[in-house]
DNA sequence: GAGCCTATCATTAGTAA
DNA sequence: CTTACTAATGATAGGCT
């Protein structure tokens, strides 16, 4: 305290933008904290539900929302789309540019859903290539496309082996029923990946072995990870 | 003032949810109104943005934005989508719940979509034929006064064209009947309005062509204008 | 509901840390 | 960019119309 005075508390002030940067950042920081305040006990106190978002001239933003930003905003937005907000005389514009972005937003998510669909597609032309070859595999339709693609990659691991393994044999002359994964077929040709099925044949893997569930989602290990990256909590 | 005090001024209440009612509308009422003069003031003072949205517990929604409610949404919304709120917890749950909002209002807009695409292949259609036909011989019952202008206009000038014509044909001495727009005329080439006569026919078009709501709706490209009906400005 | 009143209580401008 | 202090200003609960 270098100053004479203590302070000449709360003065008026003129209700027009801050030209000192500096005070204005700490009037920022103190009326918006105020702001939060205010908001949080009017949920407290009247059970409302709100949502609040701030940007600051330096495109930082604070949110605070009860229950909760995004579901506020959602109930805004579809429930209520004509609404009026303070200004009215630009609602049309406004709004207008909101089906903008929600087309712009309706594009993107189409575009996914495409991707997606194209993605099925090729699943399911993979997996009646696979139903055709390894009959056992199947079904296999629960995969998605990066499982698939793994699954690819162990089968051809296992015809590298299996190719190795036939071969040794051959040398070895060691044939007949050593190796074979299926009962009276003998894996002739060392491709095992074009194996056509013996209709005789009895089955070594039980076909529910590959639908597990557990086994699918643990095998793999795609249980997609949410992306993270949430910043530290804002709320004063 | 009946009572001994005029007032016992202004007490601390309980940060809770208050059970009166009567009172609890009333301080929403009040302290709505305040926090709105606050947020006005805070863009006022410090320039920023903000958009504040508050349901009331009868699903009454009051908002208040600068530059506008909605602005400031989108920019939340496609800007910092994983943006903290004042409750992190459950942001996995609320942002699944946006994405199946934005899914259904995908669907919705697709749907959308789907008919102005049936709706524009149905209209050049139509259009189509309008032009090889009497397009001029929609009732003009169902447009709208803009509609009305437009056909106007676009009578005017087919009346220049045809007292061209005339004035054409007076000259050229070909009088008399050349000019009967119905059934059984010539109308020979000249006339530069797309039509195409069909010597045969005389009722061109049923009574419901005319009528088709698809056709009213976007021939003009009036699609509504908004109904408006928007209440007056809520804020405070 | 909306406004007015008034005695409190809460916020905050200015300032320095 | 936030906080602490202080005095002045603003907000508001309760009661009334």
């Amino acid at each position: 305290m270098l100053s004479g005075r203590k302070g000449r508390g709360c003065q008026k002030i003129e209700m027009k933008k801050m030209s000192n940067k500096s005070n204005l950042q700490v009037t920022l920081s103190k009326r918006r904290r105020g702001l939060f305040k205010k908001v949080n006990e009017l949920c407290t106190l009247c059970g409302v539900d709100v949502a609040l978002v701030v940007f600051s001239p330096s495109e930082k933003v604070f949110s605070f929302g009860h229950p909760n930003v995004d579901t506020v905003i959602d109930r805004y937005l579809s429930g209520v789309p004509p609404q009026n907000n303070s200004t009215m005389e630009f609602i049309e514009a406004h709004h207008s540019a909101k089906v903008c972005e929600l087309n712009a937003e309706l594009i993107q998510i189409n575009n996914t859903l495409d991707e997606e669909k194209k993605s099925d597609d090729e699943l399911s032309l993979l997996c009646k290539a696979f139903k055709a070859q390894f009959w056992w595999a199947c079904p296999i339709g629960g995969m998605n496309r990066a499982q698939l693609e793994l699954f690819k990659k162990i089968l051809v691991e296992l015809k590298k082996l299996v190719a190795q393994y036939v071969h040794r044999s051959a040398i070895q002359g060691t044939s007949s029923q050593t190796f074979s994964f299926f009962a009276g077929n003998d894996l002739s040709s060392n491709i095992p990946l074009h194996y056509q099925p013996n209709p005789q044949q009895t089955e070594m893997f039980p076909p529910q072995f590959f639908h597990y569930p557990i086994l699918q989602s643990h095998l793999f290990g795609f249980n997609n990870m949410r992306e993270g990256g949430y910043g530290p909590p804002r709320f004063y």
